[in-house]
RNA sequence: GGCGACGUCGCCAAGUGGUAAGGCAGAGGCCUGCAAAGCCUCUAUCCCCGGUUCGAAUCCGGGCGUCGCCUCCA
């Protein structure tokens, strides 16, 4: 079974082919550094921590490679507001987007290369190209020259003259062509500047893109990751300079991501309907906003809200549930179900399946261009399996029998959930966030004395089962009340009182 | 105006030729002292109109609607 991807510049899905049998080479843009990144901005790089992720799991040796643009028009601007330096401004927003992608678990790069580490580099590529007839230069500044490279407009699917009766491009009478797009741009005054052949000056955008990925991973490599919003004409100009400098192919699989929607528009700094991810972080855990993320497709337009963020808290403790359960069996053998009276292998069996299956089409859907929605809808089915086997089946066991099996559909749930970077705290209790109140309660109803929260919730446990035993009810309600009130969850099944707290 | 994508249950969303995954919400049932959780059952023929095919949500044509790119943008 192979892997098959989506490819932009063809319009289709491919089987996957990587120059290198066991290894994969992809590059995926990174943020301008001039402000913290939205939800939106995350959503992409979240779609390719999933790719990388996953073509790891399935046994490439996996090189990522993403940049850091730290020196542009809109870091200069920004600075110049501010009355810092850009160096600054672009220091302090690197610093912030790589905790932000820490927070939302995003693996770190294999290299994260800087524009201003590169500048040398980029030099070199102009010159090449200025060399081969691609590129001109005018009063310091370079530009390359679209109409050099017959391919242009190849990846996005446009023609140089349908874009040119468009009346939005900005008619420069320096260049030979509006098109034209900039490769070197000669400094003002107080702005960023680096000697070069044409003077003090800075790279254009999207020149920092083809240096880097060339550099770190050698032409074609495999997949050039984005936004869909930069198929152009970011993309397009980094294919066209790359190509025309090198003669070579630039890339093999172009993969773009959807956009994140707010009210049916584009998320956007421009439109100011954005969400920072740090200020989505503060209200929603991690794996929520994955599994939020992960639930559509990459490819398609997410719809950003609250509601769906809470739908997916929701979804995420179905998740989470059996495999509470199961620690929480673990830890308290006295609790044990006795086993169903009959049809326990057919119980096994169910299971064992589920576990298969699970795991099969989980593989199956992630092959076919990342479907991550289909992949989850197998995890689903498997938290169904393990409930019904635990609670209408068999249980944990007389004597803990079936532990082995609970515990490997535990990590048939785990494990794919894993790859998605969704992870699951499977603790009952999170014993530092216990409020201080409930010392008090267990003093009240267990008579406890001590002073550890955890013993005391325990005791508040076994009270309450005992309570429950003698069927006194108003005792048994009132802690539960009480619980409640402080943010337990308190749920009786049936082999004893279940308390969580944190959800 | 040009190019492209999309339109599936109340909401979200998989599925690209063989008769519709999953999540959320809702209804009924089981379980339960009550509650919660869980399990079971139920709710769609896929924007509209034509066409191709033994057979289409899936292919083609037309229409309507939404979004994106064409300017910085993940």
């Amino acid at each position: 079974m192979a892997i098959r991807v989506y490819n932009t510049m063809t319009r289709t899905k491919e089987a996957f082919v990587p120059r290198d049998p066991e290894k994969v080479a992809m590059y995926v843009c990174g943020p301008t550094v001039y402000n913290h990144i939205h939800i939106g901005n995350a959503r992409t790089f979240l779609t390719f921590d999933i790719i990388r992720r996953y073509l790891t799991w399935r046994g490439y040796d996996v090189t990522f490679v993403q940049n850091i643009t730290d020196v542009d028009d809109k870091i200069i601007n920004r600075a110049a507001e501010q009355g810092i330096p850009a160096i600054e401004l672009a220091e302090t927003f690197t610093a912030a987007f790589r905790s932000a992608m820490a927070e939302l678990g995003i693996e770190k790069p294999s290299r994260q290369p800087m524009a201003t580490q590169t500048i040398p580099q980029m030099i070199g590529m102009v010159e090449r190209l200025i060399a081969t007839g691609h590129a001109y230069e005018v009063d310091g500044d370079v530009y390359f020259s679209v109409r050099s490279f017959p391919g242009y407009g190849k990846l996005s699917g446009r023609d140089i003259d349908d874009l040119e009766s468009g009346s939005r491009v900005e008619v420069d009478t320096r260049k030979n062509d509006p098109l034209d797009f900039a490769l070197w741009k000669t400094a003002k005054p107080g702005e960023p500047r680096w000697p070069s052949p044409w003077g003090e000056g800075r790279p254009g955008w999207h020149l920092e893109c083809s240096v880097m990925s060339e550099e770190e991973l050698g032409l074609p490599f495999d997949i050039h990751g984005g936004a869909s919003d930069l198929i152009f004409p970011h993309h397009e100009n980094e294919l066209a300079q790359s190509e025309a400098a090198t003669g070579e192919t630039f890339v093999k699989y172009w993969l773009h991501g959807g956009l994140l929607q707010v009210n049916a528009e584009k998320m956007s700094k421009s439109l100011g309907n954005f969400m920072l991810l740090k200020d989505v972080l503060a209200v929603y855990p991690t794996p929520v906003v994955r599994l939020f993320m992960m639930q559509t497709h990459y490819r398609s337009p997410l719809e950003f809200s609250t509601d769906r963020l809470d739908e997916a808290r929701t979804a995420y403790e179905r998740v989470a549930g059996p495999l509470r359960d199961l620690e929480i069996a673990k830890r308290s053998r006295a609790r044990e179900r006795v086993a169903g009276d009959d049809g326990t292998g057919v119980w096994v069996t169910r299971l064992t399946k589920a576990i298969a299956d699970c795991r099969a089409r989980f593989t199956e859907d992630m092959d076919d261009d990342f479907n991550t929605a289909g992949a989850l809808a197998a995890v689903f089915g498997l938290v169904r399996e393990m409930n019904a086997f635990i609670w209408e089946g068999p249980g944990i066991g007389a004597h803990g029998e079936n532990l082995p099996l609970l515990e490997r559909a535990a990590a048939g749930i785990k494990e794919p959930l894993a790859v998605l970077g969704i992870e699951i705290d499977a603790h009952p209790v999170r014993v530092a966030e216990y409020p201080e109140e409930v010392m008090q309660l267990a003093a009240d109803y267990a008579g406890y004395a001590g002073s550890d929260s955890s013993e005391a919730v325990d005791a508040l446990r076994k009270a309450r089962d005992v309570a429950r035993s003698e069927r006194n009810w108003s005792v048994a309600d009132g802690m539960r009340d009480r619980l409640q009130e402080l943010g337990f969850v308190v749920e009786d099944k049936p082999d004893g009182t279940h308390i969580t707290y944190g959800r």
